[in-house]
DNA sequence: AAACCTTCCAACCGCACTGGC
DNA sequence: GGCCAGTGCGGTTGGAAGGTT
């Protein structure tokens, strides 16, 4: 027997909204909290269906959604996170502020797809295009000296997933936490909710400053998972302790942005690609976020940025934009090719099958 | 100016998963 | 253990908007 429908169909609404809808939805919300999304469309006097009402507001209608251009460092994000995660969409939103699957999702299909695709870069397995090119003998070399490379990226890869994962359980640990202890605060970024404890006695790890307040989520070393959150803002001189009543308000949009580790987890991998791989650099506290790298200033740089040809970018107008301040056009293209370069050796050391990911 | 084409994204669809009964 | 409701997720689509011929 197959699944019934989500909601009677007849007589209800499909297309877009109309604003009085979003109106009617947003102010039943506003009043009644979301409730159940299957009885909600009658009580809120919506012709729609409760699927519709749940989709309209997580994706557009909640007041904590960024809507607009991506900034460079939100692609930057999406192209490292869909080289290790692929279209886990919800994974990769969790870890860019306020952005909805849907919308990071569209924006990979409608941009940055079709950037790598130009480029001669699969968009599914991120390598280089032309490895058929390459004679039997180049490819057998080239897979065997790189053999190693191959275990890093899966390294990487599998570290992702199993923070994901144990990030996955902390989420669920703190829900089920904030409904016995109302001392607690809860978070929430447009696809998931997190929620941190204010008697909880952090394990403070630090790792690095970042454009960006950062934020380690670190369970005790009983494995309780009684957790709270560090954060820290370029400038700041000491950490600070999430939950506190002073810090909370300055810092909760700056949580959206940084709930997660992963994104150091990222630097963790990406770092560790340039100068091997051991079980002791995955080590947040052994990490330096500043250090340059390939992946995370090359790769991505090189893709954001592919379409500035030297003659565009010699003003240095818009070569600092996108490079960060540092030389003129010409030496930030000629950055850029370098760049390109030591991504190809990279991504050609791989065996080209498997595909990478 | 009109027809056609392309791009973009909000919204839909269907499957998977989870938890309650 | 099986059924079902509720929800999450990723793939796909419809149509509006903009661009090109």
């Amino acid at each position: 027997m197959g699944r019934s429908p989500c909601c009677d169909k007849v007589g209800l609404k499909k297309g877009p909204w109309t604003p009085e809808e979003d109106q009617k939805l947003l102010a039943y919300i506003q009043q009644h909290g979301r409730g159940s999304w299957r009885s909600l469309p009658a009580k809120a006097g919506l012709q729609r269906c409760g699927k519709s009402c749940r989709l309209r507001w997580t994706n557009y209608l909640r007041p904590d959604i960024k809507r607009g251009k991506f900034s460079l460092q939100e692609e930057q994000t999406i192209i490292q996170l869909h080289a290790l995660l692929g279209n886990r969409w919800s994974a990769i939103a969790t870890h860019l502020s306020k952005r909805t699957d849907n919308e990071i999702k569209n924006y990979w299909n409608t941009h940055l797809k079709k950037r790598l695709d130009k480029m001669g870069i699969d968009p599914i397995t991120h390598k280089p295009k032309n490895d058929a090119l390459l004679s039997t003998n180049d490819a057998q070399s080239k897979n065997a000296a790189n053999l190693s490379h191959m275990a890093q990226w899966e390294s990487a890869r599998l570290e992702a997933e199993a923070r994901l994962v144990r990030e996955s359980k902390i989420r669920s640990h703190f829900i089920q936490h904030q409904q016995s202890n109302p001392s607690s605060f809860a978070l929430e970024s447009p696809t998931s909710t997190l929620t941190v404890s204010e008697n909880a006695h952090p394990i403070i790890t630090r790792i690095g400053v970042s454009p960006m307040p950062m934020i380690e989520l670190v369970g005790t070393t009983s494995g309780s998972c009684e957790t709270t959150g560090i954060v820290k803002e370029e400038g700041d001189q000491e950490w600070k302790e999430l939950g506190s009543s002073n810090n909370l308000a300055d810092y909760e949009e700056g949580l959206g942005t940084s709930l997660s580790s992963f994104t150091s987890s990222l630097h963790d991998m990406t770092i560790s690609m340039e100068g091997g791989w051991t079980p002791e650099s995955l080590r947040p506290s052994n990490i330096n976020v500043n250090s340059g790298n390939i992946m995370e200033e090359g790769y991505t740089n090189l893709l954001l940025n592919d379409s500035i040809e030297p003659s565009l970018s010699d003003s240095g107008k818009d070569s600092d934009e996108n490079s960060g301040g540092s030389g003129n056009g010409r030496d930030y293209y000629e950055d850029n090719k370098n760049y390109w370069d030591s991504i190809l050796d990279l991504v050609n050391s791989s065996p080209s099958d498997p595909p990478m990911f």
